[in-house]
DNA sequence: ATCCCGAGGG
DNA sequence: CCCTCTGGAT
């Protein structure tokens, strides 16, 4: 299995103005889609547009900006102290390590790996999220269910001397494509390689079949 | 009902 | 490992 095969008409990159935009961003999309995130992103970097700004909005204003994105109380929260984070410590700007970027407020390794490829184009590790985690289990890629276990076989297949955005490739893949509810096989690049390909006539029982 | 590019805390 | 935080789409 050689995942350079795994490609997606999907685009790798997010497009906003800087990094911390996109920084922003990639916390507002936890446990919510792109199209809500876009849908407040406009508003939102139009009040604040920059890390200073974001770190003197009145909280509540941020809050109601950034509501219809979900658990928008943490997220308004964390953006803030993030930001402040970045201006007081880190001279304005998003930090490029990810010892730096685990600092941040609300962001972990996923929101971490996918600032850093695609504000940077480095990739400081594999995100393993469900939708990679399904996806991996689908075709195979892994047999063990462990985050860190998982991280490693992917990187094995991975092909080292241009991996960037693969892992932001992989999750897409795994998000647009290899998705929980209804698999796209038949865009899928992968489908003649994959084992659980035939079951896409049959949704219910590929999700059930996933535990 | 179930899911969404999660993070933080116990 | 568990739980909580939240709105919206399907």
């Amino acid at each position: 299995m050689r995942l350079k095969h795994l490609y997606s008409d999907a685009p790798c990159t997010l497009d906003y103005d800087t990094p911390v935009q996109l920084m922003v961003a990639t916390i507002l999309s936890a446990q919510c889609t792109d199209a809500r995130v876009n849908l407040v992103t406009p508003a939102l970097f139009c009040r604040f547009p920059d890390a200073a700004a974001l770190a003197g909005a009145d909280l509540s204003e941020l809050e109601e900006l950034v509501r219809s994105t979900g658990f928008y109380r943490n997220k308004a929260k964390n953006i803030q102290a993030a930001c402040r984070m970045i201006v007081e410590d880190f001279n304005g700007s998003v930090p490029q390590t990810m010892e730096a970027l685990l600092k941040l407020p609300g962001v972990a390794r996923k929101t971490a790996n996918v600032v850093s490829a695609h504000a940077f184009g480095v990739n400081l590790g594999v995100t393993v999220d469900t939708h990679v985690k399904r996806l991996s289990y689908r075709l195979g890629l892994t047999n063990h269910t462990e985050p860190v276990k998982i991280e490693r076989d992917l990187m094995k297949l991975i092909p080292q001397p241009d991996w960037e955005n693969w892992s932001i490739r992989l999750i897409y893949h795994g998000r647009a494509v290899c998705n929980a509810r209804k698999p796209e096989c038949d865009r899928c690049a992968l489908a003649d390689l994959c084992p659980s390909a035939f079951l896409a006539a049959q949704p219910e029982k590929t999700v059930a079949a996933q535990g």
